[in-house]
DNA sequence: GTGGTCTAGACCACC
DNA sequence: GTGGTCTAGACCACA
């Protein structure tokens, strides 16, 4: 598991932080019931604070990623993720949404969106190869 | 032009404006060449703090999507919306990564995803109709 | 608003905090759409640490009691509280469930305990008096 | 007599413990003079450590409910469990106070609320059924 | 002025 | 060892 952060980016680092582990688990690299690191070893080994990881941490656990257990540490849901519900869908629209108006403006058509995120689909949804 | 606000959102209100004047490009609403709202009258029509349209304002002019001058006011870019590059493709595919891992995780397929998409292309591109 | 904590107590102040707004909230003393002082002024008032105002503040908001604005500050809820479903009378339930458990094995019976319920609708539930 | 902890659970697993040896004195499944099974036996029965089931135990016999022999084991009280006294019953207040403060906010009547505490009792009180 | 983010360092409860 | 809580102090984005 990798984790990849840039500082300098005007995202907070705990979102980008979220990003990462979700983005992990779409990989399958972090699998269901897997252990992640602790706050403070995660803290240490990006050289960021703990309580900046322990953000990332709470909102994963708020958005149904991973269990908190007060002292076995933090595992991504054994239950599996919560499935996409109409509110999810909801919201990911209104995410995709300026997107797709910005993309219209600069001349990008359907086609070409839809490739950008079939790669992405492609990319992400691979299980991990050992 | 319709501008729709939600003053409870986290995202801020200058940002929420310049969606939704792109979002009415998009939509051919506002043609290139075409006036806007000055930032004293837009932000006494809304509601809201001059300083706040201008930040729109300024940030659009950044990106190329209006001009403004001086005197004339404010109007879209009469050359149209600078083309996608390679930076813009990159842009939008790094904003589009969170979004399509977290729908992975969340059970949303490539086609389902691509659904939302076109609708949004359809809704979008369509010409403003009277 | 008066906010009385007890410092000593197990109870984390920030739990403590959430059960003084949410009783301000019953009493009606705390009116939808009602202004709450800002993290920083609560906290010189109280004397505590404005990190500990602020996670009552997003427990609150996150439970649908308050609403936050970036600007604006904080408000009570102006649609009112979420009102209870299935899963709040589950959760209630959890927590009276030891209560009349130990209450059964002290020889509490069920008016007593009622009782002391009874009287503290009576209390909790009268509007605010002027 | 069973013994249901959620090792997910924001309660301390010492704390679901005591709950559940309470709630079988209640429900007389434990009756005064009965044993419990050791510190060990009932550690390795769960499957916890020896420390958390000790710490249920000194907690519960600080509050009377058992007896801590060093030789004979563990037993209920067998001069019954202290009855409740002033300063009980200002505890079960002080608990009872934030559920009834948040069930009026969210819409709980008193009669619903009660309804909840009158079937508990009923549940509670109720004898063991083999 | 507001809340949001981040850091640094402390003590505690739990197991 | 784990996470939970609390403090103190800093800078930033927003309006």
């Amino acid at each position: 598991m990798f984790i990849n952060l840039d500082f300098e980016s005007k995202e907070p680092i705990y979102t980008q932080l979220m990003h990462q582990i979700i983005e992990g688990i779409a990989r399958q690299e972090l699998k269901p019931g897997e252990a992640l690191p602790s706050v403070r070893s995660l803290a240490a080994d990006i050289g960021i604070n703990l309580h900046t990881v322990n953000k990332a941490y709470q909102q994963l656990k708020q958005e149904g990623f991973i269990l908190i257990h007060r002292q076995k540490g933090v595992v991504v849901n054994p239950d599996g993720i919560p499935q996409a519900d109409e509110a999810y869908m909801e919201l990911l629209k209104s995410k995709l949404r300026p997107l797709v108006a910005e993309s219209i403006c600069r001349g990008v058509n359907a086609d070409e969106f839809i490739e950008v995120t079939t790669n992405l689909y492609r990319d992400l949804n691979k299980k991990e190869e050992i």
